[in-house]
DNA sequence: TAACATATGTGCGTTATTTAACCAAATGGA
DNA sequence: TCCATTTGGTTAAATAACGCACATATGTTA
């Protein structure tokens, strides 16, 4: 949890910001899926914001009725599901993404997700469901993947501004995940580069043994929105071709996406 | 949108609260799924603030990546996801509560729906899923209910603070929904307080012409976490006996939620 | 194009919030 | 049980944000 807004995000005049804000905005992010009761001085920790203001910040959001107080502890209440509620509606997720998604995760034979960049992982914000499983919603959607070794996370840093991603990849801590991941930064950097040449993102075997994960683009270099990505079992893929026409489905998903107004903005 | 909050909601100290925080989350809720796009001015207009405090504020959503500015007008990104992404997941969503509302839907044969009230409406913050319409989340959470002549509206105004409640019939707008709309607020009231007495709430073709609806309280008077609901064609319903078994298969669910952590807690 | 209407951006005095230090109460080990 | 820590809550000086008023920009109509 940093205060520092997302790293690939471009910055907006310091007098047009109100820290408070951004601070109490920090409060309520704090609250993840791993932290849903939190005690002030934990708030205070994961924030590294003052006491006294955690304390102003939460008993507001208690105020509004976001959040929640049993004694010492504090949690959200549901109604932070409205502003997410609002916005799918308000967007026609329900209606036009989501089944979109459907679809192409149909013709891949594979779920394909649609992630965006915040702070330093990708999170995943909607994600095609099968016909059994319904409502991935609660399962998925916030889910986090580390940047430096999926092909969704590569294909982020490989849109973002240059300078940010390069700092990215020579500074942020990760681990081996599993025998072949990528241990050499410089590597790291060539494939992200690679990456933004072709505009795609294959990556084998890094992350989970076994798996290799796609990813394309929703906008430009520099002007990424978001990325789609999937992922199938490595021995499944049998040639060039095949890993070819997984990426060609994605960015034909990536680029209707485009075209939906959430993602056609400058 | 109004700046007060939550009306059913208790007081907290006012210098423990802060405004600039509270003005915040007010700018962010004016972006509901009726006004997915808005210029500063139009927030100005929906949130009441001052417009030079919207511009400051809504820069530091952008500046947060939680709004994205295109020219003159300001939308949200789907950053807002994660807030809900991870509250879903932490408090297990989708492994307890959609599985248990998706249970007793097959039991009662329809949709059940879970909403909490939030300032003159009830909102509806999950949904039963059948398996053919995967993903309800995009099409129903945020969608609002009128508190005066829904089963689920009256439940949260019976068991809401008395003086609250009765001001809220007293005052809130409504229209003529259907042919049976009570138009008398006294009748209301009474039908509240019906409510409150037996525990249940049942309201038969106000909204809808031809449809029932039935709702359950999560929580006790004054102490009211949620709302559980469904509804059905009043030509359906065959007996009193019916009706009461319906609430008796609601308040079943409602007691298991309420032993969800969730809406235990004080 | 002119004139009007509306919207965005800016400077400054007033108001509010943060910060840091402090106290009291509660917690948790030894 | 005691004592060392931690936590929640409070205060006053320092800082930051608000809201008003004005300036600038945009766009709409005659």
């Amino acid at each position: 949890m940093t205060l520092r807004p997302d790293p690939l995000k471009h910055e907006i005049a310091d007098r047009d910001i109100s820290s408070t804000f951004v601070k109490g905005m920090a409060v309520l992010k704090a609250f993840d899926d791993t932290h849903t009761r939190l005690t002030l001085a934990e708030i205070a920790q994961l924030t590294g914001l003052d006491r006294a203001s955690v304390r102003r910040l939460t008993l507001t959001l208690v105020h509004l009725g976001y959040a929640e107080r049993d004694g010492r502890h504090f949690s959200l209440s549901p109604q932070v599901l409205i502003l997410a509620g609002s916005f799918l509606r308000g967007n026609q997720f329900g209606t036009h993404i989501q089944p979109l998604l459907n679809r192409y995760s149909t013709r891949i034979g594979q779920t394909v997700s649609l992630a965006i960049p915040d702070g330093n992982s990708a999170v995943y914000v909607a994600q095609s469901t099968a016909q059994e499983d319904a409502v991935s919603f609660g399962f998925t959607v916030g889910s986090r993947l580390p940047l430096l070794h999926t092909a969704i996370g590569r294909m982020i840093l490989a849109f973002a501004p240059q300078d940010r991603a390069e700092e990215t990849i020579r500074s942020l801590p990760f681990e081996q995940y599993a025998p072949d991941t990528t241990m050499d930064r410089t590597e790291i950097l060539n494939r992200v580069q690679h990456c933004r040449a072709v505009g795609y993102a294959i990556v084998e075997n890094e992350f989970e043994p076994g798996v290799t994960g796609f990813a394309a683009p929703i906008g430009g270099v520099n002007a990424l929105k978001a990325v789609v990505g999937t992922s199938m079992s490595t021995l499944g893929i049998r040639s060039e071709d095949d890993r070819l026409q997984t990426i060609s489905l994605l960015q034909q998903v990536a680029q209707e996406l485009g075209r939906s107004r959430l993602f056609s903005g400058s």
